[in-house]
RNA sequence: UGGGAUGUAGCCAAGUGGUAAGGCAACGGGUUUUGGCUCCGUCAUUCGAAGGUUCGAACCCUUCCAUCCCAGCCA
């Protein structure tokens, strides 16, 4: 980008040579240290084990759209493969028809993609396996390895016993290998009814692991599949599915979270029992977040019943969320670099990832002035009529981002929080008889404020001084507040919408018995204002970063018209002053 | 009360027998035409607890405590 003066506000996209969508998921600015997954990793390489391959592979089941839970898992195994040049593939485990959809999984590859994953051509689904899996089925009943159980599922869950006591055996367990078959194949023809018969695997009712106490392994289930259709209705279970999918892709490194080691010994079961090639899985501890909630169900539950107003709401924690929030995807991957990799439970608090924003849209969004809650100005001494025009940078610290026109008049609008009839210690703004700086423009000094009937300041009236043009001090003379300001006459309306978290507790999950997550919806998690835009903002493209100067990110919603822009906050920025003043 | 997993600062998290990294947050200060950024400084005599082994223990042993996961024909 040439630094020269232009009119359109730069955009860090256009500004770098490495669009997003191209960097891997897997290159945060700060270098972690080595965490237990890698070290595996780097130790499986050094002993040969899988010949010093690397594959991966992320694994949503499209029955909902991707949070940030999800980032951590898409930066950890597309991050992976890209360090020790392997591969990630993108999979759909989707071997539940009932609850998966098409929309999910075009929102899960817009996601993944946002984020940086590159799957190249392997994009995969369990449901392609299916004829596969249906095999492997059979065989392991020709092994004497699985059964066909008449049980109801309220009875199998009976049998099955307690956490301290062992299950029974079911009256089905030992039918011949030719029943069997004959039974399932009739399953798979459509002879039964859902729910009427399933098959299990054989291993051990009495194991003090439940996952292992003769595990479902195929369900009937008359419906249709977004992918498959009418063609099946028996589906295989995650437990039978996910291990054979990993092994039928040469996965090395099965990577999920924590809830699932309980059934990696079924997870290691199943491979051994069929004897085919063998990944292993590693569980990490899922991401929680202070603030928020990052389950599905309630994720689900929020759009559902209306708490916001759809999955990319910009107060969800879902990827599409935090992308029209403007949240940039190198944020997230620095946040997930930053959050480490463990075993132990762990709640990161949300401060963490406001950093990882403002860190990068710091370096990488460009200035430019609104006022959100305006005051108007009087220059009372500013000739009626005459416009100037200031050349402002759009990056103190970025030449190359260039700069613009902007125009200034006799009417103005200020913050309406940078003024103070009785201004408290140690306020630097304005107030009667002080003098501030207007940003880049002049020096002025406040004469009067005028009230209405109410007490309310209306309008300010001001003089300037004309030989700080600019904001120069003409003589050495030192203001100590510099405010941002629009020109009345060429202010652009616009919507701006104002975000807090949308639980006003730190950790949601936690309500008592009888109350829910929903209770500790903050109901300021939005708030709808008229601001006021210097005039260049009218050209922004929507999905466009700008910092307003001293309030904070803002990003340009899809929900702008040509008339009407509309401006999401992604966050405010940090506020010494306003914690100062808190603290009296 | 069965099995599994995990406990290092307010929050993440290194550390794997040689005397507690780093980041976030917080606090103090310098700088500043954003009360932003940035820079400098402070922040664990102690690693869930108690015993033991050792010249030496967050790391090894024993016991105890706490938290999380598992009784879907969900994933």
């Amino acid at each position: 980008m040439a630094p020269e003066t232009k009119s359109a506000v730069p955009s860090p996209a256009a500004g770098s040579s490495n669009p997003s969508s191209t960097t891997a998921a897997a290159e945060p600015a700060s270098k972690p240290g080595v965490d237990f997954i890698r070290a595996r990793i780097m130790e499986d390489n050094a002993t040969g084990r899988y010949d010093g391959k690397v594959h991966t592979r992320f694994p949503p089941e499209p029955n909902g759209y991707l949070h940030l839970g999800h980032a951590k898992s898409i930066c950890l195994n597309f991050g992976v493969a890209k360090e020790f040049s392997g591969l990630c593939n993108l999979r759909f485990d989707d071997t539940n028809p009932t609850k998966e959809e098409q929309e999910y999984v075009d929102s899960i590859r817009e996601d993944v993609h946002w984020l940086g994953g590159d799957w190249q051509d392997r994009e995969f689904y369990a449901s392609n396996y299916f004829e596969q899996l249906y095999e492997y089925a059979e065989q392991l009943i020709k092994m004497g390895k699985a059964y066909v159980d008449d049980l109801s599922a309220e009875e199998i869950r009976e049998h099955r016993g307690t956490l301290t006591e062992p299950g029974r055996e079911s009256p089905w367990r030992n039918r011949s290998v030719e029943e069997n078959l004959d039974l399932f194949r009739r399953m798979r023809a459509g002879e039964f009814a859902d729910g009427e018969r399933v098959l299990r695997a054989k291993i051990n009712m009495a194991s003090p692991n439940l996952v292992m106490r003769d595990p479902t392994i195929y369900r009937i289930r008359h419906a249709e599949h977004h992918r498959t259709g009418n063609t099946w209705c028996i589906y295989p279970m995650y437990d039978f599915t996910h291990c054979l999918s990993d092994s039928i892709e040469g996965i090395t490194h099965s990577l999920c979270t924590l809830e699932f080691v309980n059934n990696r010994e079924l997870y290691d079961w199943v491979l051994e029992t069929l004897g085919v090639y063998h990944p292993q899985q590693i569980e990490f501890a899922r991401l929680n977040l202070t603030y928020t909630v990052l389950s599905k169900r309630k994720l689900i539950q929020l759009v559902k019943e209306g708490h916001v107003q759809g999955w990319d709401d910009p107060r969800m924690p879902t990827l599409s969320g935090l992308r029209r929030r403007g949240v940039p995807p190198e944020a997230l991957r620095e946040f997930c670099s930053r959050i480490g990799l463990a075993r132990a439970d762990s709640t990161v608090e949300y401060s963490m990832l406001e950093f990882c924003v403002r860190e990068h849209l710091n370096a990488h969004a460009a200035r430019v002035m609104a006022v959100l809650d305006p005051i108007k100005v009087i220059i009372e001494n500013y000739p009626e009529g005459q416009v100037e025009e200031f050349d402002m940078p759009y990056h103190p610290e970025d030449e190359s981002y260039g700069s613009r026109k902007v125009p200034f008049s006799r009417e103005i609008y200020i913050e309406r929080d940078d003024f103070r009839l009785d201004p408290p210690k140690k306020y630097h703004r304005l107030a009667p008889g002080v003098e501030v700086r207007l940003r880049y423009a002049y020096f002025i000094t406040c004469r009067e404020a005028v009230l209405d009937e109410n007490g309310n300041i209306t309008e300010l009236r001001c003089v300037y001084d004309p030989e700080s043009r600019g904001g120069q001090s003409p003589d050495g003379r030192k203001v100590k507040g510099t405010i941002h300001w629009v020109s009345g006459a060429h202010a652009l309306p616009a919507e701006v919408r104002l975000y807090e978290q949308l639980f006003s507790v730190e950790n949601p999950n936690a309500a008592p018995e009888g109350q829910s997550f929903l209770d500790y919806i903050n109901p300021q998690s939005l708030t709808v204002i008229e601001g006021l835009l210097e005039p260049a903002l009218a050209e922004l493209a929507v999905g466009q970063k700008v910092q307003f100067e001293r309030l904070g990110y803002f990003c340009k919603d899809k929900d702008s018209t040509a008339e009407r822009p509309v401006f999401n906050r992604t966050a405010t920025l940090r506020d010494t002053w306003a914690k100062l003043e808190k603290k009296g």
